[in-house]
DNA sequence: GCCAACGTTGGC
DNA sequence: GCCAACGTTGGC
């Protein structure tokens, strides 16, 4: 089982979207490093839903219900998409500031490789981030 | 709104 | 293949 986190701008494409939607294509990943990682992720792979910009918290877990096929939103077949689907919302959103305080999270990559939009994370940060927030 | 970080592009 | 210029992301 693999542990994931995505980021997400909430003005383009937030978690109220998705909680609606239940599933979604989770496509226009444009940057190498995050594509490799789309497709490492394996079905049933917990994923982190992070909201950047405004919120800047982690808001809830998705599941990947399709693993890496080609990005429906471009013809370029350099690019792929997963599909994530809505599992929970936690009960109190872990803001960034939180996990930069966390000792054992300073090393995730969220706060270490700030610009990169899909990254993996160890099973031991995925289950300290879903503690805080419960 | 500013700026740092960093990825991409294009000239050489 | 290097590097400057430029664009974008995202935290503050």
């Amino acid at each position: 089982m693999g542990y994931w986190l995505v980021k997400s701008d909430p003005d383009s494409y937030g978690w109220d979207e998705l909680k609606r939607d239940k599933k979604t294509d989770w496509d226009g990943v444009r940057n190498y490093q995050a594509r490799n990682n789309l497709r490492l992720m394996k079905n049933d792979d917990e994923v982190l839903f992070y909201h950047s910009q405004s919120d800047k918290a982690i808001i809830g877990i998705t599941t990947v219900t399709k693993e890496a096929y080609q990005d429906p939103t471009t013809d370029d077949d350099r690019w792929v998409a997963v599909e994530l689907k809505y599992k929970k919302e936690l009960k109190t959103p872990v803001t960034l500031k939180q996990i930069k305080c966390e000792d054992s999270l300073s090393e995730v990559a969220l706060i270490r490789h700030t610009r990169l939009s899909v990254m993996p994370i160890e099973e031991d940060e995925f289950n300290k981030i879903v503690a805080l927030g419960k």
